[in-house]
DNA sequence: GGGGATAATATCGCGCACGATATACTATCA
DNA sequence: TGATAGTATATCGTGCGCGATATTATCCCC
């Protein structure tokens, strides 16, 4: 009890450090992908589906962590690039399916020196990368739980 | 390069996963933080103060890596809410000092069992956590060199 | 001590991020 | 079949987060 008076911060401390180590690689894609066009969710978005075109929006979402308020009006603006199309499912309309254009997997070519530069920015293999990721996915994972069942 | 063009998503694992864990502690903290009034990067400000009164607006942007276009608007809502008082600095006008009121200082003992909810969300010993948090750090500050001597 | 450089904070515009809510479609079951 | 429940996406309002720029104060050098 005295002792969470006395240091307030130490939760804060884990949260500190993804809060601004999450905003360090922010700037750090900035400048790599603004000759694309992209901003850096827009850019993950477009990640997702050069994994895998023709995604719906809700799988977008699950891949990313995100919910449709999010990602609506992020996709109108990758349509309005024309990067992207968005096109109701046929099958069932209630769904909206998200494939690329010609020009939305050209950039694919464009952006493929990104990764290179991010990796090299780390200062770390990437063993090393995989070894913090898996950390933090379990961290996240946990915490996702507790969030489901508070 | 073909490697690039087979797996543009690789740089991608390491900042999806802080992409997400962060946006789930953010999940995390809203409920907690809900009834005291507080958004989680108002919780983060507040910290900070209850760690140390008196800061200027450049010592809190330092600590949390924001600039004044993100805190100004913040403290002005935190003033607005009764928490804290901005004055300008009697020595350098330049500069704004921004200082806890009763309130802000009364919330800190509402806010002292936000700490042990969060750990126990987390599921790891705090040696793990510190861990954790020193390879994240390590990551920040690799990142943080690259995009000043880019 | 006057003028340009520097520094600290503020303002503005844009793009996330999300909760609450709305809309449109599908499924179910009486 | 027709009401009802459930699902996928969209809309809206608020609060970050930051680059570009403005404003005001201090510093420094002639």
């Amino acid at each position: 009890m005295t002792k969470n008076l006395d240091k307030p911060e130490l939760d804060a401390f884990i949260c500190f450090s993804l809060y601004a180590a999450s905003h360090a690689f922010n700037r750090l894609y900035q400048p790599l992908l603004e000759p694309l066009g992209l901003t850096y969710p827009q850019y993950l978005v477009m990640s997702v589906l050069w994994a895998g075109d023709g995604k719906l929006v809700g799988e977008i979402g699950a891949r990313l962590g995100l919910v449709s308020s999010t990602l609506t009006p992020l996709l109108k603006r990758l349509e309005n690039s024309g990067l992207v199309a968005r096109s109701r499912d046929r099958e069932d309309e209630r769904q909206v399916r998200v494939t690329l254009t010609p020009e939305g997997r050209t950039l694919r070519a464009q952006a493929a020196t990104v990764p290179g530069c991010v990796l090299t920015a780390t200062g770390m293999t990437t063993d090393e990368l995989g070894d913090l990721r898996a950390k933090i996915d379990t961290l996240r994972v946990a915490i996702e739980g507790a969030v489901a069942n508070r």
